[in-house]
DNA sequence: ATAGTTAATGTTACATTATAACATAACATA
DNA sequence: TATGTTATGTTATAATGTAACATTAACTAT
C-alpha cells in the first residue's frame, strides 16, 4: 500500500542544515553506486549548489556559483548536470519558477507535490497518494493515461504567517 | 457548495470549434463590460489566437500571427494582452509548457486543473473541488495559507490512446 | 598495455522566453 | 480644452534553454 510521505517539511529558519547536504550527497552517491552510475565531481557540486539551502535555485545561479572553482563552465555544463540529477530524482525541477530543488528521497522515483513560501522562498515536498490517487481517478473518468504529475502550490508557510510579514 | 466542474473535456479531433471561440469571445465581451474594463482590438486579437484551437500556444506564436495584421507587434504587445487576459481569468498560462489556453469559464476566477495530451496536443481543464480541497486540506496540516494552485497533468488521452500512436 | 568504444565535458553559437524603460497615442471626464 | 489615466509603440536587453561539434576521460576487450 502506498503511503502519503512528507519528504521534506518546512524548515525552521535556523536548523542544522548541515546535516541535510551531507545527507542528500550521501543518499546521491548511494543511488548512482547502486545504480551504477557516475556521480562525478562536477555532477556532485551542481547537486551540493543545488542544495545551498531549501528554496529553488536557478540554473544561471548554479552557473555562477559554478564558475568560481571551475572557470570552463557554461550553460550547458550546469544544464547537462542537472538534467542528470532530475533523472535520477536528486533534485527537482519546480516549472512555475524555473528552479531546482533537491529531493529528499531519491531511494523512489516520483513526481512529488511543493508547497512554497512566498514570502521566505522555502519549499516542502510532499508525496501523497491521496492527491496522486485523487488526481488517478479523476483521469480515469476520461480515460486520460498519466505519464507525470507536476503539483505546484504557492502560499504562506507557516512560520512567516507567524512572523507576520 | 462548491462543485466539480469539467471546464474543457477533450475535444474529438474534428469539433465545430468555431463554436467554441465565438462562446469565448462572447464571454470575454460580457465579462469585460461587467467589470468595466476594455477587451481592446488588441486583446480581443489575442485572445482569438490563443483560442485557435485547444493546444496550448506559445507567445512567440502568438506575436508573429499578431504581426500580419499589426505590423507594429513586439514583444512586450503580447506579453500585456496575455498579462491582462490571464489577470482577467480568460487565459491560462501553462508554466510546463510556456504557453498559453483560453478559459472555458471565465465567470468564476479559478486556478484549473490541466490535463495536457503529449500525443495531440490538446488539454482539458477541470475546476475539481475535490482536487482543491484535498490540497487544501494537506496545507493546512502544516499551516500553510493558499495563495494559488497549480495542478498539470501529462500523459495521454482517450482518443490518442484509442488510435494507437 | 593498447586500441576501440562509450560517456562526460568543453566550446561556440544560437534559439526561446520575458521584461525594463521610456515615448506616444487613445480615452475619460472635469 | 486641459488634465490625468490607460493602452500601445519602440528599442534594447535580460533570462532561460539547446544544437552541434570538439575534446577528454573512463570503460572494455583483446
Ligand atoms: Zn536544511
Ligand atoms: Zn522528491
Ligand atoms: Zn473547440
Ligand atoms: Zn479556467
Amino acid at each position: 500500500m502506498k503511503k502519503n510521505k512528507v519528504i521534506s517539511p518546512f524548515k525552521p529558519a535556523a536548523h542544522k542544515h548541515q546535516e541535510c547536504l551531507q545527507a542528500a550527497i550521501k543518499a546521491a552517491k548511494t543511488h548512482c553506486e547502486d545504480m551504477g552510475l557516475r556521480l562525478t565531481p562536477l555532477r556532485q557540486r551542481v547537486l551540493e549548489l543545488v542544495w545551498q539551502n531549501h528554496e529553488p535555485v536557478k540554473a544561471y545561479d548554479v552557473l555562477d556559483e559554478l564558475k568560481q572553482g571551475h572557470s570552463s563552465s557554461a550553460p550547458p555544463t550546469v544544464y547537462r548536470a542537472l538534467d542528470f540529477l532530475q533523472d535520477q530524482g536528486l533534485v527537482h525541477k519546480i516549472e512555475s519558477l524555473n528552479a531546482y530543488v533537491g529531493c529528499g528521497n531519491p531511494k523512489e522515483l516520483h513526481s512529488g507535490q511543493f508547497f512554497i513560501c512566498h514570502d521566505c522562498g522555502s519549499v516542502a515536498e510532499l508525496d501523497d497518494a491521496d492527491i496522486s490517487g485523487l488526481i488517478q481517478k479523476k483521469a480515469n473518468r476520461f480515460g486520460f493515461k498519466i505519464d507525470n504529475e507536476m503539483v505546484e502550490i504557492k502560499g504562506h508557510c507557516q512560520e512567516c504567517l507567524e512572523s507576520g510579514i
